[in-house]
DNA sequence: AATGAATGAGTGTTCATTCAT
DNA sequence: CATGAATGAACACTCATTCAT
C-alpha cells in the first residue's frame, strides 16, 4: 500500500521488470538490464524502489492487487455453484494469463528466498483465494450438487498447476500443438486449456464413484 | 551423452549442485558454494563440466535418465486401464517427489535459457511421457471405460502441475495443513495429494456429463 | 569570509555537520545523513554551501572565528607566570573540550586536503596561540622562575597533544578508568587530566637537572 | 596471527594501502586506488584480505606486531629507570615515526567505527604498552627515583600525543621551523622533539614541588 | 528561494572462468 | 591430472551534484 504512488516512470520500470524477470528470472536479471530497456538511469531503480528486492515487492503488490477484488465480486454473484466454479477458473486463467510474467516469478523465486514482505503479501493473496474457493464449494455441497469428499485446498493447485505446467512448457506445447503465433497460443489457453480445467474440476466435484 | 563417464567426484558435484540449485536457484548458486560443500576446488567444476551452464546440462541428463525406463515397464503390465493410470500417477509422484530438486530446476531455469542440449533431452523425455499417457488412455477408451473427449496432452499438466503447484507453495501448505515435519509433508504427498490427483484424473476420464 | 551571512538553516546544517563529521569523519558522513538529521533537503547543502568540501570550509571558518579571544585577556592579567601557564592550560582544555568535534575535524581532515582558505585561518590561530605561549614563558624566564632551555614551540603540542591523544582513545580510557558516563568522562578531563598536564608543564618549566 | 602468511604481493598491497590511508584516510581511499598503484587487480584485495575492512585489520597487525616485541625486550634490560624511560620514548618515536601513516589511520579512523576485530588488536597493543610503562615507572618509584603521584595512564598520552600533535600540524611546523626537506623534518623529530619529550617526562617523573 | 527528481561516476564485492604449474 | 592464484567483467548500490520548476 505504501507504493501506491506510481508515476509513469515507476510503472514503466515495473513493466520492464516483469518482462525480464519472467524471461530470465529474478537473479538472472540485472538492474542494468532493466534500466537499459526502460531507458532510465541505473540509480533510478534504487531511488524509486529502494533496492532490487523491494522492486520485486512493489511489482507483486502492483500486479496482484486487483485479483482479490475480482474474486470478491464473484462471491456476491447469484449464480449456480458449478457456474461459479467455471467463472472462478476463467478469472484465474484470464488474470494469470495476463500476468504470466509476474506469476512465474512469484512461484519460482519467492518460495526459496527470505523475502518476508513480498512473501506475506503473496501468502495473504493465497489465503484469500482459498477462502473464495472454500466458500463456493461449500455452497455447492450444501445444495447437494458437489460431492463432499473433495480435498478443497488441493483444488487450486489443480487449477493453477495445470495452467502453469502448460505455460512453463510453452515451447514443448507450441511445437506439439502447432501454436506458432502468440495469438494461437493465447487462444488455446482461453479455449481448450480453460475447457480442460473446467471439465476436470467439474468431474472432480460432481462425479460419484 | 558425452558426459556419461561419471566418476565419484563428478557425481558428488552433481548431487551438491542439485541440492543447491533446488534451494537457491541456478543463478542464486555460485560454483564456489558448490565447491565448498562438495569439498572440491573451484576450478574443478569448470574443469570437469566445462562451465556452470554445462554442469546444469549434465545434471539434467544424469537425473532424468531412469524415469523413461519405469514408464516403459508400466506399459507392458497387464492390468486394467484405470489401475494403470493410477500407477502412472504414483510413478510420477514418487519419481518427481524423489527428485523435487532437479525438477524444480528443470521447470525454472530451463525454459528461459538457450540450453539446446539439455533442452532436447528434456523434450524427448516429455514426448516419451506423452506417448505413454496416450497409449494408456487409448487402451481405456478402446475398452470403453474412458470417455473420448478428454484432451490427452493436458492430462500430464494436470497431474504434474497439481503436484508442482503444491510443492512450489510448500511453506503455505505446511502452515495451512500443519505439516511441520519433513515426514508429515512427504506423507501428505504420498497419501492425500496422490489420492486427490488420482481421484481427479479418474473423474475426468470416467465421468460423463 | 564570503559565507558570513549565516541564516538559521545554515547554522543548523553546520551544527549537524560538526556533530557527524566528528563522529564519523568527513568521508564517512554523507550529505544525506546531514540533511536527514538537519531536516532539510539534500539539495540545500549544495545550494547553500556549493559543495560538501565547501561545507567543511564554512564549518571550520564558522567554528574557529571565535576561538582566539580569551588568550589575549590572559596576557594582560597581572599574575604569577606559573599561574598564567596553569590558566592557559585550563583555557585550552576547556575551550577544546567544548569544541572537541571541530577540533577533531580540524586535525584530521584538514591536513590531508588542499583547503587553502580554511587552512590559512587555522594557521593564523595557531600562530596567535604560539605567540601567547611565547610571551607568557618569556615573562617567566625573565623573572627567573622558568628555565631557559625549553623548546617553546613544543609546549603547545604537549598540552594539546596530551589532551587529544586521551580523547582520541576515549573508548580505551573509558574502559580502563571506568568513565562510563559522559559526566564522569568530562569530569576526569576537567580534574585529573588537567592536573596532569599542568603538573607536566610545570615540571618541564621549573625543574632543573 | 591468522594473516601471518604474507607473500610479496600481499606486502606490496599493504604498503600501498598504508601510504594511501595515511594520505587520504581510510574512507577516502578506494580499493581501486590501491589496486591501481599496487598494479594488481581490484579483486585481489577482496581475494587476499576478504574485504577492505579486513585489509585494514591486516595492516594494523602487520605494522604493530614488532612494537610489542621491542617493548618486551626493553623491560628485560638491566638499566636505570630513567634511562629505560628515555629508551621507551625513543622506541615510540622511532617506531611511530616509521609508521606515521598507519598510526595516523589508527588514531583517526579506528575509534569512531565499529571495527571490532582491528579495534581489539589495537586495544591489546595499547594495554600492552600501558603495562610496560607501568612496570618501568613502578621500578623507578620502588628505587625512590620517581615521584609517586604521577598518573601513569596519562604518561603515554603525553609522549605520543606530543609527537602526534606535532606531526598532525606538520605544515605549520615546517614553515615555522624551516624544516623544508623531509630529512630536516625527520631529523628534528629524532633530535629536538625526542629531546623535548624525554625532558618533559623526566621532569614530570623526577621533579618534586 | 527552494526542492524533488534525476543522474553519472564511483563504491566494495562477487562472479565464472582462465592460467601457470 | 588437478589446483591455487589471479583476473576482468559484472553486480547492487550510494554518492555528491545538477537541473527543471
Amino acid at each position: 500500500m505504501s507504493n501506491i504512488e506510481l508515476n509513469d516512470k515507476k510503472i514503466q520500470i515495473l513493466e520492464v521488470a516483469e518482462k525480464l524477470f519472467s524471461e530470465k528470472g529474478f537473479e538472472g536479471t540485472s538492474i542494468r538490464d532493466i534500466s537499459k530497456i526502460a531507458k532510465i538511469n541505473v540509480a533510478m531503480i534504487s531511488y524509486y524502489f529502494g533496492s532490487k528486492d523491494r522492486l520485486l515487492e512493489s511489482l507483486i503488490i502492483y500486479k496482484t492487487s486487483d485479483l482479490k477484488l475480482k474474486l470478491e465480486n464473484l462471491l456476491q454473484e447469484n449464480i449456480e455453484p458449478l457456474e461459479k466454479v467455471n467463472k472462478l477458473i476463467e478469472i484465474y486463467i484470464t488474470r494469470i494469463n495476463c500476468n504470466k510474467g509476474i506469476f512465474r516469478v512469484l512461484h519460482f523465486e519467492l518460495n526459496s528466498k527470505e523475502r518476508e514482505k513480498s512473501m506475506t503479501a503473496f501468502t495473504e493473496l493465497k489465503k484469500g483465494n482459498l477462502k473464495s474457493v472454500e466458500s463456493i464449494i461449500s455452497q455447492g455441497q450444501a445444495k447437494g450438487v458437489f460431492r463432499k469428499d473433495v480435498i478443497i485446498p488441493l483444488i487450486t493447485p489443480t487449477i493453477i498447476g495445470t495452467f502453469f505446467h502448460f505455460h512453463m512448457n510453452k515451447p514443448f506445447f507450441v511445437e506439439l500443438l502447432n501454436l506458432n503465433t502468440e495469438e494461437l497460443y493465447d487462444n488455446y489457453i482461453k479455449t481448450t486449456l480453460k475447457k480442460h480445467i473446467q471439465q476436470t474440476i467439474k468431474a472432480l466435484l460432481v462425479y460419484e464413484n
